[in-house]
DNA sequence: TAAAAATACTCCATAGGTATTTTAT
DNA sequence: ATAAAATACCTATGGAGTATTTTTA
């Protein structure tokens, strides 16, 4: 046969407690009959005698306050799953997983879980770094919570919020004949070798989009990662571009690498954070978004958190006299 | 409202282990409607999504997860507590409450105690030494579970197996006129200062009723244990009747302490071991009670284990020269 | 005799079943 | 068209009640 009842275990610690059928009963409110049968049910059902006739009351066996002590681990254990589940409806709790694609984790992710925890402190945020394509089949899969991705957000079982305009800047060395200016256009581009990241990475195709239509010599000599491109950059086998979010790391001070604006075109991708659009938490999801933007939009909290800022106020964008 | 039921925190488990509704039902033997159902229900009750329709099929979120990890422990104690009973119903588990008079306890318990758990290892012994009276009490009271005391045991609701006869033997010093003898007789006892232990000791009385059959000059003088007494005896200060199973410890060599047995009649008390009639384990106590007595009888076990011995085999039996 | 627990029985709430509909591939 | 889950509805087990009997101080 199967497991004892909950019921069963609350009238035992019950009975443990009072060791007095009435009174146990009484303090679950239920009639004495209905406590005693359900105590000796259990009796038979565990093959243990719980109680014991002394005088014209019972007293709990041994065996019987071993037993009630395991019941109230188990009804410990049921409550806070009780607890848990009242807490969560208010907000978020537990585990949240949260990705973003490896060309804006480095830089925004920590800024976004850092709202998540403030606005819900109960969760348990775990993270991943995924491009875009797994990415957006893990969250489908209801494998993932919230991905922080580039528009566009190609799929309809999902729903997104854009939470951060990402202007792209031209990385180049110092001593490159752009860097003199302090804003350059698309034209300057012609004829420069633009390092791409490898092929998988949304970024890389926003970028080659944007080259192809002014004529650059684009290559990509295995571009890992950002931060790999931008050690070639700095080494000055050639530009690229970069996102101003990840500027004030990779264009950091001493970095071998400044970044200018367009002046002509806002060349750009948007960063949006995604979530099942049927999701149950989905209004939540909704406006931690909203949240996130704010946040991100904001300078004084950019230029407040120097590594993770997405506004390149601390890079180098001067013109090298 | 009330907690969840085992039987939803099964088909939670389930569910999180299949990942499947259908699958899970199958695993619990229920149809999948009624899986689909407890689930949905508990959802409700607890305010938290578990399952999210993804595809033509469900996932569990994470949410879901880590209430079902909750679900497991709780499970993982219903099935200990299953288990245990399961085991008891063989055998003795479990906390078992043994006292022993206070004359008795320090010679025999632990020989008690070893054949208990040798007959039944999953029990976990509590000890306790209480005089006969409150012994009786706590034991009637079902605080105590076994009872190892001097005869007779004058009390209806308890049962009680004799398992050791314990004769008295005339306890003294060395340099004392009897002890040159290798057994004395009551009318030695004529004009001898017999030491008696406090008020309240079953033992005293047995001393009592002998010392005024024979005309002795019994006398007590705050004597809380036989260590006590024993210590007094070995001063000179008089004699004492100490029982067979305490001359191993009391009468050691070197203790100061000769003992000699009677000739002329077998003083003797007799301990049992009792537990309440109407204790479900009473056929188990019964069991126990002639293992003990066997054990107890035996000699060789009792030569094997000197502190314990309740043969007089290792103490100053011999004259003085 | 009175107080406590066990028993006898009755009832209904609900877990569980079958049949069907909805949803998504 | 098919596979999966949700819904509708019905059935019956068993938890809980009232009334009564047993037990014991």
């Amino acid at each position: 046969m199967g497991r004892p009842t909950i019921r069963q275990l609350e009238y035992l610690v019950a009975l443990d407690a009072h060791g007095h059928i009435g009174r146990a009963a009484a303090a679950c409110f239920v009639s004495q009959p209905t406590l005693s049968t359900q105590i000796r049910q259990l009796e038979r059902h565990l093959g243990v005698a719980i109680t014991e006739r002394v005088g014209r009351g019972i007293v709990v066996t041994s065996a019987g306050h071993a037993l009630a002590e395991r019941a109230r681990a188990v009804l410990r254990n049921t409550d806070e799953m009780l607890e848990w589940g009242r807490s969560s409806s208010t907000g978020l709790n537990g585990p949240l997983r949260v990705a973003a694609i490896p060309t804006a984790a480095p830089y925004l992710l920590a800024r976004v879980i850092a709202v998540i925890r403030k606005r819900h402190p109960e969760v348990l945020p775990c993270l991943d770094e995924l491009k875009a394509s797994s990415l957006i089949e893990t969250l489908t899969a209801a494998q993932l919570d919230l991905g922080l991705m580039a528009m566009p957000v190609n799929n309809n079982d999902l729903e997104h919020t854009v939470v951060f305009e990402d202007p792209f800047l031209l990385a180049m060395t110092p001593r490159h004949r752009l860097a003199r200016q302090s804003a350059v256009t698309t034209d300057d581009l012609v004829g420069e070798t633009v390092l791409l990241l490898e092929d998988g990475h949304c970024l890389r195709c926003q970028v080659l989009k944007m080259c192809r239509s002014v004529g650059a010599r684009e290559v990509s000599k295995g571009g890992a990662s950002l931060a790999t491109i931008c050690q070639m950059v700095a080494a000055g086998i050639g530009v690229t571009l970069l996102p101003t979010s990840a500027a004030p790391i990779e264009a950091r001070r001493g970095s071998g690498i400044v970044v200018r604006p367009f002046s002509d075109v806002t060349a750009s991708r948007q960063l949006a954070l995604a979530w099942r659009r049927r999701s149950p938490a989905a209004p939540l999801y909704r406006e931690l978004a909203d949240l996130i933007a704010a946040e991100l939009a904001d300078p004084s909290s950019g230029t407040a958190s120097p590594p993770d800022s997405p506004v390149p106020a601390k890079c180098d964008t001067s013109p090298v006299k």
